[in-house]
DNA sequence: GAGTGGTCTAGACCACAGG
DNA sequence: CTGTGGTCTAGACCACTCG
């Protein structure tokens, strides 16, 4: 198991510090000529890596280590800016695109929608030090929030929600899976179709306790880290 | 990008109901004919199915088509049989090793022991109709169960601690970042070295907010979904 | 324009699983 | 014992990035 191998020697070169956060690696062909192998069997260990969340691709860019993974935690403010800023982290949040439009399957599931209903959609990426992490799609039930639109979306949208509607997150639904990326996802975050990814799908309600929106999420996997304190119960 | 065609048309056979959860797909010298092509690219399409969790890998036995998911709550009971069971799934836990020991730099961060404590460690590998889906390793602070070794682990420790030592869980500190399976998880697992895994780590406190114990637990991927529900602490 | 990553081919050998 | 999966080799072409 060479590759195994393989990945050791690049583990350790990279935790004596050789490296540092989101440097590129080699070439690969730089790589497989050092290791004495070929481009394959080399591609095979940088996978384990990147599985292991050690470094991480861009497509046809390279391979880059990956920073520190961000802390989410689930039962706090839902806020990507304010949960990065807090751990000393930059962030930025792009549109890709908004609208208002009949609900598709997934957010008549997740919301609980008569058929035929409308929603608003936002599609988002956000950024940590610059690099794409999550692309986010939000469904926002529009008879809660007339005239969502008109607002500048790039900013937090519980802020917009608090400030202009007087209506805050209460309670939260939220499933977390593994999975890849796939479809519109893979190039707003400069990936490549299959890279590892974690899926996080959260329904939000209000402080009267009405599903007011519903939000899906991909992380590059390597980005995050869900830690959380519960009380049980019992 | 014919590997993603591969696995396209192999995800709508599984969707199509002409395989059933846990059948071994064909081998991959047959589906590489199939598809027309080699073994490696038909391996690729097969490795992006297995990120997607649509199935998974036995170490020399072949591929599987993944059965639907646990649902994991972690604020909820911390109980494996009883999770399983309820959702209508057949759970088996079978005992690794168990030993009292000096603690290992992992359990010494996570129950914040003085350097040279001793604890107990129980490794265990978790079943889901007879596959093994979870290796935990629990580490456990003596001195709130003596003669803990004295009890027959594979059951469930919850209960023995409410059982015998009138201790239940309060409080939990969870922790849940993707991996991958090395060193001892792997064999258990029947897994190869760098499967995609789901990595948690919980801390658990008695009704005495006391720190009782910790465990360190890596799912196959495929068999887990993390979900629950927050009120929002603002 | 040079070099890189993304993808693919057509083989090969070995150790193990399962009959 | 047979076939399978695990691993590896030594190439190739293309499209893209980046200088």
């Amino acid at each position: 198991m060479q590759y195994v191998k393989i990945k050791d020697a690049i583990v350790s070169q990279i935790d004596s510090g050789l490296f540092s956060a989101r440097q590129k690696l080699p070439s690969e062909r730089k790589l497989a000529e050092t290791f004495n192998t070929t481009r394959v069997t080399l591609r095979e260990a940088l996978s384990l890596l990147e599985a292991e969340g050690k470094v991480f691709r861009e497509d046809r860019r390279g391979w880059f280590i990956s920073p520190e993974p961000l802390c989410y935690d689930p039962t706090k403010t839902v806020n990507f800016t304010n949960m990065a800023l807090s751990q000393g982290r930059i962030p930025k949040t792009e549109i890709l695109s908004v609208k208002r439009m009949l609900a598709p399957k997934k957010a008549v599931d997740l919301l609980k929608l008569a058929p035929f209903s409308e929603v608003y959609q936002v599609n988002r990426v956000r950024y940590l030090e610059d690099r794409p992490v999550v692309y986010v799609t939000h469904y926002i039930r529009p008879e809660f929030f007339p005239n969502l639109l008109s607002f500048d979306l790039s900013q937090s949208l519980t802020d917009i929600y608090r400030e202009h509607y007087g209506m805050t997150y209460q309670k939260t639904r939220y499933r977390v899976s593994t999975s890849s990326l796939l479809g519109q996802s893979v190039q707003p975050l400069r990936a490549t179709s299959g890279s590892p990814a974690m899926a996080i799908e959260r329904v939000n309600y209000n402080q009267y306790y009405e599903l007011i929106d519903c939000d899906i999420e991909y992380w590059r996997h390597d980005a995050l880290r869900i830690e959380s304190t519960a009380e049980l119960m019992t």
